[in-house]
DNA sequence: ATGGCTTTATGCTAAAGA
């Protein structure tokens, strides 16, 4: 046989996604954390700001694409490799000033990092809004199928898949993260052929990516899981891990959410 | 629970998050 090919392309590709609640606020454990987990790839949600620190990240050794708003949402790629930027926009959802969608060819792997809408007060705009937007997802994620682009996508869908993804389902009965038409379109995604990366590797419950910062939520284990990675199905056939690492919930002054990662092996060498 | 924390914005309070 030949030699490998060099570089990246015959590794293990590290991507992970974390919700740090304010870019700004969660720098210090951002850097710690790169510098602890090396991933290739790390998509970041919730950045609360205009200003990314493009050059604290590109001193590290990271590419940066960001997407931001004033003081609301905000996502950003980091890479160990070229970004090449498809997309800032959800398509469907042009006109959007919300900072919520990020597309990227990386490694020729299409990357696509979200903050997915809250949607509550259910009973507000805020709702529909949420559904409209996982409405586009979806649609986008079929076209990305249908053209049988290889896609990883991760970030906080802010939907909790199933019963067993939340400390207690009757806290959460009623919850935009929780209702019928949340869980019902996630579904509607894997349906596509989508992989929930952690499912495929951890059938049972109580693991979570969210704990409150209000009533003790995380001392008591009260979390919730939907913070997600999901896979098209030649990556999912590479698929060597799927972890969250809870150690950075547990910081002083650390985000609500906490990493999940996934490893995908390189692809098969041909002949 | 009628959100008990946390963050941003230019602030002495509101809005949003999940």
């Amino acid at each position: 046989m030949r030699g490998l090919i060099p570089g990246h392309m015959s590794q293990t590709m590290k991507i992970a996604s974390w919700n740090v609640n304010s870019i700004k606020a969660r720098l210090d454990h951002v850097k710690a954390w790169l510098d602890s987990q090396k991933p290739d790839i790390l998509l970041l949600q919730e950045l609360k700001g205009l200003d990314f620190p493009y050059d604290v990240f590109d001193a590290m050794g990271y590419r940066c694409a960001a997407v931001t708003q004033k003081a609301y949402n905000g996502v950003a790629i980091l890479s160990r490799h070229e970004i090449g930027l498809i997309h800032e926009k959800l398509p469907g959802m042009d006109h959007d000033e919300q900072a919520r969608y990020i597309e990227a060819d990386i490694n020729n792997v299409r990357v696509i990092g979200i903050y997915a809408p809250n949607g509550n007060p259910v009973d507000s705009e805020k709702f529909p809004y949420k559904l409209t937007w996982l409405e586009h997802l979806k649609n986008r994620l079929a076209a990305l199928r249908a053209d049988r682009v290889p896609v990883v996508i991760g970030g906080d869908f802010n939907i909790i898949p199933d019963d067993h993804d939340c400390h207690d389902p009757q806290v959460w009965a009623g919850d935009a993260l929780f209702r019928p038409e949340s869980r019902r379109l996630y579904r509607a995604m894997l349906n596509l052929g989508y992989s929930d990366a952690f499912r495929v590797r951890t059938q049972n419950g109580g693991h979570y990516t969210f704990w409150d910062y209000q009533g003790g939520a995380w001392p008591a284990n009260k979390g919730i899981r939907i913070d997600h990675f999901l896979l098209s199905p030649c990556i999912a056939d590479r698929l060597q891990s799927c972890t969250i690492d809870k150690e950075p919930r547990g910081l002083e002054k650390a985000s609500d959410h906490t990493p999940i990662i996934v490893t995908i092996a390189a692809p098969a060498k041909e002949g």
